[in-house]
DNA sequence: AAGGCTAGCAACCGCACCAGA
DNA sequence: CTCTGGTGCGGTTGCTAGCCT
């Protein structure tokens, strides 16, 4: 037995805002504020809406102080170390960029940083960016997206990032958050704990602030509970990350050779077994994207 | 000019978290 | 401790304008 829905969807209102609807929940909220309840909110205001929604319109287009389009160079760079490192917390993402949205900064990241950095798109088949004098990694994904290419993304991200000379935010090295055994201050033998406790624990301990800039300007980047966020493991992480991640595509049997073009192949939430890796840090952090996004 | 395709954006859906009863 | 309802979040889909053939 499911829960209660939170309205009635057959009669409540769906699609674009009308600006009478606008109008009136910005009227609401001006003179209310947000605090009260949003579920019980359209019902005070004569809206036929559901309350998540007049939540959702408020938070990405009525809120004052939004901005939309026109993300700059340096919001670009923001967006990309960030999700390199922690994933597809556009939230966390956002709250980093003043003025932007999760959902903006998501839509930005699927329509244009995406393509830009890794090519494809999400109709596309293959995801290809187009990189003279370099391997090039594919991404090949039968539904041209997909949560369990989300941890592939981002390695390939990295690997990008490294070929083409991207620079890094002040003080947020893409793979020292992924691959703790190459930031110094973990070494191997200390053991790693996980992907999630690391970031933690390293970068933020104890604290819930998701990111920190210092007062040299560097930022860290540090986790707080997320209905996505794995549970650490206790492994040892002590290995080279792209062979790990070419051992981890041959085992699973989607590595082949193209045209001097690495492919990976398509079913990549199906792929084999991740115990068979002799790196458990590899292991885990693979194990962690694909159980906390496969679904 | 018309039809198909693609990109971009707005909005919805469903799940998980969390606080209060 | 358990249940319930509100909220937050990420993934996905629908719509539309512009481009291409």
């Amino acid at each position: 037995m499911g829960r209660a829905p939170c309205c009635d969807k057959a009669s409540v209102k769906k699609g674009p805002w009308a600006a009478e609807e606008d109008a009136v929940l910005r009227a609401y909220v001006a003179e209310h504020g947000t605090a009260g309840n949003w579920i019980a909110l359209p019902r005070k205001i004569g809206l036929n809406r559901c309350g998540k929604s007049c939540r959702l319109r408020w938070l990405n287009y009525l809120r004052p102080n939004i901005r939309h389009g026109g993300f700059t160079d340096e919001e670009d760079r923001l967006i990309c170390s960030l999700y390199a490192s922690i994933g597809s917390r556009w939230s966390t993402i956002a709250a980093q960029l003043p003025g932007r949205t999760d959902n903006d900064v998501k839509n930005y990241w699927n329509t244009k940083l995406k393509r830009r950095l890794l090519g494809g798109g999400r109709r596309s088949i293959r995801y290809a960016l187009p990189l003279p004098q370099q391997p090039r990694l594919l991404l090949m994904s039968p539904t041209g997206g997909g949560a369990a290419s989300t941890a592939l993304e981002r390695m390939q991200l990295s690997v990008q990032r490294r070929h083409v000379g991207i620079q890094d935010a002040p003080g947020l090295p893409f793979y020292g958050n992924l691959w703790p055994a190459q930031q110094s201050v973990l070494s191997p033998a200390a053991g790693y704990s996980g992907f999630w406790s690391h970031i933690q624990t390293s970068t933020n301990p104890g604290g819930t602030t998701p990111l920190v800039t210092s007062p040299a300007g560097e930022t860290a980047v540090g986790v707080g509970s997320s209905s996505s966020t794995p549970a650490a493991s206790s492994v040892t992480f002590d290995g080279d990350m792209e062979d790990e991640i070419e051992m981890l595509l041959q085992q699973i049997g989607c590595l082949e050779e193209e045209d001097s073009r690495l492919l990976i192949g398509g079913e990549a939430g199906s792929a084999g077994s991740w115990s068979s890796c002799s790196t458990p840090g590899v292991d885990s952090v693979f194990q962690d994207y694909v159980q906390g996004h496969g679904q």
